[in-house]
DNA sequence: GCGACAG
DNA sequence: ATCTTGTCGC
């Protein structure tokens, strides 16, 4: 009789412990290099790049605590299925807009780990990551957060949009998507300042919902947003699409 | 104040 | 994230 709409289990997090996660974001995020590290990512056709990963989690119907925490690795440009690791985790921190890291970062780093020490020829060189980078309240989204903790190239790609303080007015925003007619049209996101978060990506023909890719670590924009391309057969980048698809028949 | 809000 | 079949189209 009380129950008004769908309730969801969501623990109440201290106010304490935002108050810590903002200021542990704040401390990472000065490690963040925004710019390309590698000779490949300046290159036209990605020449030297032969190994990508896309990471991704998936969770059970009504289970809120017991996910799968999903690492693969594709060849490139063929794209082919390398190396593959799935795990069973049981999460402990609710998902929270901005700080979607603190749920997820932990076993992703881990499968990152079990990589470097189990098969370190198969060591990507970039990971696209199922979230935002710098396109995010702080600054600091959970592709920022796996690149400084690895240390390793990463590249935020969203489906949706994450409404950050400056962001799009909505109007504006459908009249922008419309402009993008094929596939790699493009336009910036950016903040109250002006200053560019990421981009919005029609990412192919077929789908005129666009993906948002934005600055993870070690690699300019304008890098990840061409190497986002070169990686969408659908939609969504094959490096994740594929972590995302087998991570879900287990 | 209320709502919106990556996965 | 997940709940979900058929259906329209290349």
């Amino acid at each position: 009789m009380c129950d008004s709409g769908q309730q969801k289990v969501e623990e109440k997090l201290p106010e304490e412990t935002l108050k810590r996660w903002e200021s542990e974001q704040a401390a990472l995020k000065l490690q963040v290099i925004e710019n390309n590290t590698e000779e490949w990512q300046e290159d036209p056709l990605f020449c030297g790049l032969e190994r990508v990963a896309g990471v991704d989690l998936s969770f059970i119907k009504g289970d809120d605590v017991t996910a799968c925490a999903m690492l693969v690795v594709l060849s490139y440009p063929e794209l082919e299925v390398l190396y593959e690791d799935c795990q069973m985790v049981a999460i402990t921190a609710p998902y929270i807009a901005g700080f979607l890291a603190f749920r997820e970062t932990p076993f992703l780093v881990e499968a990152v780990l079990r990589l470097q020490r189990e098969k370190p020829s198969l060591v990507p060189q970039v990971i696209f990551v199922d979230g935002n980078g710098l396109l995010h309240h702080r600054g600091f989204g959970l592709a920022c957060h796996l690149g400084v903790l690895t240390r390793l190239p990463c590249i935020g790609v969203a489906k949706n949009l994450l409404l950050v303080p400056g962001a799009p007015g909505k109007e504006e925003f459908k009249d922008q998507v419309k402009a993008m007619q094929k596939a790699g049209d493009s336009f910036s996101v950016t903040d109250t300042c002006g200053r560019v978060l990421g981009k919005a990506l029609r990412s192919c023909d077929k789908s005129t919902k666009p993906i948002f890719v934005s600055v993870g670590h070690q690699i300019s924009l304008d890098s990840a947003l061409r190497l986002t391309q070169s990686c969408c057969r659908h939609r969504i980048p094959e490096p994740i699409r594929q972590a995302d698809i087998r991570s879900r028949e287990f």
